[in-house]
DNA sequence: CGTTTGATTGACACGAGTCAACACCAGTGG
DNA sequence: CCACTGGTGTTGACTCGTGTCAATCAAACG
């Protein structure tokens, strides 16, 4: 299979580990023989709940998909948003219980990998081992990153750091057309995300297109970042947390 | 070196490996020679800084640090209390640089472990590469739940949320004494922790106390858990995500 | 002892939540 | 073809949790 000779591959997740792993032809080639099983699923489905223990790990392949915790006012806290090339819940292979749920959040196809096949790699194959450690490594960068949003920014920059570093993740998967991307959710999302209502996720867009920092063309499935470096500087974003250094500009 | 042979060991490392992973004894003896240089650091000192690319990872022996990122208008966010047996920045070793620093609160006893050891575990020691990773996959679940706190609890759950976490890790490291635990974190520490102002925390631990549900002896360089059950119902606290059941009650 | 660090309190301002009404679709079915 | 529906976005009025700014107090410390 030629897609595995270190060359172009369209498979989101081998193109998401080379940021961050030395993987030899043949780990890539048995990374494309653990992604044999893809299943599709609608939007708004959980993918995998709370206190389950799946017996297969699953990697986003197209769609939008995010991490969720539900709190007992009905509250909802999205915790990570999971793009093409991101696993859904590979720490369930070592953790045993999933301590949160995955569901999508538009239409999505997924690949499954058996926990087996995982308790392989970390067995015999280190430099996969290694590559999806470095992964869950990135998350949890990422997830320090929101931290700080949600602590130590207000609303109106959190929201324009979130559009930054989807910004950054989807070039590196990709999905960067020009100065645009796919932005397909709701504001009720948006509020879950960033742990405000979802009337002052509105105001806070609202705002950020007044500035002319973006754009919400059509019904607002996409967003056009206006000027990059203003939505940056505003945002005080820096990437370095992302860890893409080998591909990115 | 006895302390190896499977039974007790006043390692705090090894100690909380083995609440996620099955180690040998060989496993064992090679992370007490990895664990061989210990430096001393005063209080309120950086044990590495963002941008760094250290040497050495860091494992906390004795004392209490914490992850943190300072914003432009200098605001600090903490992004995790490090306890005896908590890895400060093995990140680095898979990631190249730090994006985040990490400082003590209290006077701490620190362990090195240079980035080749670490590399050579990867290559060949799975087991310990395993156990490696589930303690990064229990960090991560330890910050999705203070994600969850920052979002969508109102700042006294939360704080009562972190009182309860901070009980279960200290017991889990054998620093529980009764109901009663170490507390040396200031008021400041707490609101950067937390999200909120110096003010407001003052105001939240009035407020637990006044409820009875924490006491605050003395100074307060400790704390007392008055009505546990309470506790963690107030804050709907629920240990699963700390992934701790092999020895927890 | 002064000095410093941390805890406590009160007055006031502001960001964000809540509630409610309304607008704007895209589907759907009669 | 159009009326109905449900989901989403938008707006305004009011409330409330938290921040800010001080001043004061308490304990630790050189």
């Amino acid at each position: 299979m030629k897609e595995s000779q270190g060359g172009q591959t369209s498979n989101p997740l081998i193109r998401k580990l080379r940021y961050g792993a030395e993987l030899s032809d043949a780990d890539e080639q048995h990374l494309h023989e653990m992604l044999g099983q893809v299943r599709d699923f609608d939007a708004h489905t959980d993918v995998t709940s709370e206190g389950d223990r799946p017996e297969y790990v699953h990697v986003v392949l197209e769609g939008f998909a995010c991490r969720y915790k539900i709190v007992p006012d009905g509250g909802r806290q999205i915790m990570a948003y999971l793009v093409p090339g991101d696993f859904c819940d590979l720490h369930v292979a070592l953790l045993g219980e999933m301590d949160h749920s995955i569901g999508t959040l538009t239409k999505c196809r997924i690949a499954q990998i058996s926990r087996r096949s995982v308790d392989e790699v970390t067995a015999g194959w280190p430099a996969i081992t290694r590559a999806f450690w470095w992964a869950s490594l990135v998350d949890e960068g990422v997830l320090r990153e929101w931290l700080v949003s949600m602590g130590r920014r207000p609303a109106d920059k959190q929201l324009a750091h979130l559009i930054c570093e989807l910004a950054y993740r989807l070039d590196a998967a990709g999905m960067l057309e020009g100065r645009s991307f796919a932005f397909p959710f709701t504001q009720h999302d948006l509020g879950d995300t960033l742990g405000i209502s979802e009337v002052h996720a509105n105001r806070m867009l609202q705002q950020l297109r007044r500035d002319n920092l973006i754009e919400l063309p059509g019904g607002g499935r996409r967003i056009t970042i206006q000027h990059r470096e203003r939505l940056e500087e505003f945002a005080d974003f820096h990437p370095a947390y992302l860890h893409l250094k080998k591909r990115m500009k």
